[in-house]
DNA sequence: TTTCTTCTTTAAAATGATTCTAATCTGTTG
DNA sequence: CAACAGATTAGAATCATTTTAAAGAAGAAA
């Protein structure tokens, strides 16, 4: 809880429970996006992020690391605009709202907002995702 | 209506109505693109269909058009995977099936499903659109 | 701890989609 | 038809992301 005292220790946990070898990079990288309530942040966001943050990690690693923590379900990535990703660290069941004009992703809960009646998917198929992305313009 | 004996008559309307030039390649691009029903393409399969059709277009032609058309309202982009974009000719009020195997898109009507209580957008904004994407998988 | 193996990180190159550039060409209007 | 504005094009440029292959760090075993 005390992250001055015990500063690595959940993310290290978190990152041996889902497999993945708490080095550094990931130790590091794992704090500013959990450690800091819910983000969404582009890769290169995050890179800068590091690099302010005294983290020494090479851009290959950032989409490594987004890709290994989506892949391990502790984010997800959503697709709003074209030729830029985001991740989300918030896994829950939930939806967004896009600024257009900041580029901004704010989360609407999942409980603030809901679709009435699916459609069927087609023959053969399953859902696997609902994303609901209510575009805003200051 | 009969496409044989006025073959470019009503897309050379839409286009002067939009205040585009009816080029001979916006012409057949906006044949194929409208006289087929709804569609949803990328620029690489537009241009592909273009050149199976015999219709010399350059890719940048084909993104040019694309975002012309779509500036028009006569096409919408649909945002669905990271790196590729979608143009979708039907520009009613509608959302979509993204089939995850193929990468393809699938309308779903307006009226087969729907928002209940879209929330509030934050102070200072207004809804532009409200997008459904439904992932589904084989 | 030393060693061995496996997984990670990295800089740099490669890729893929899209946009830009500058030169050439084509519609439109007089 | 002449002249101009707008459109098309090949190819270069750009941007986000992935790959490569080499060097580095973590975990297990002795």
């Amino acid at each position: 809880m005390d992250s001055s005292v015990r500063p690595y220790s959940q993310v290290y946990d978190t990152l041996r429970n889902v497999g993945l070898r708490p080095t550094r990079q990931r130790l590091g990288l794992a704090r500013l996006l959990f450690d800091n309530g819910n983000r969404h942040v582009t890769a290169e966001q995050l890179h800068a992020e590091a690099a302010n943050a005294n983290l020494r990690v090479s851009l290959a690693t950032i989409y490594n690391t987004l890709n290994q923590f989506t892949g391990a379900g502790l984010m997800r990535e959503v697709v709003v605009e074209p030729g830029r990703s985001y991740f989300d660290t918030n896994t829950s069941d939930h939806h967004h709202f896009f600024h257009e004009d900041t580029a901004e992703l704010q989360d609407i809960p999942g409980d603030a907002i809901s679709v009435s009646a699916v459609p069927e998917p087609p023959a053969g198929t399953r859902v696997k995702r609902v994303d609901i992305i209510v575009r805003i313009k200051g």
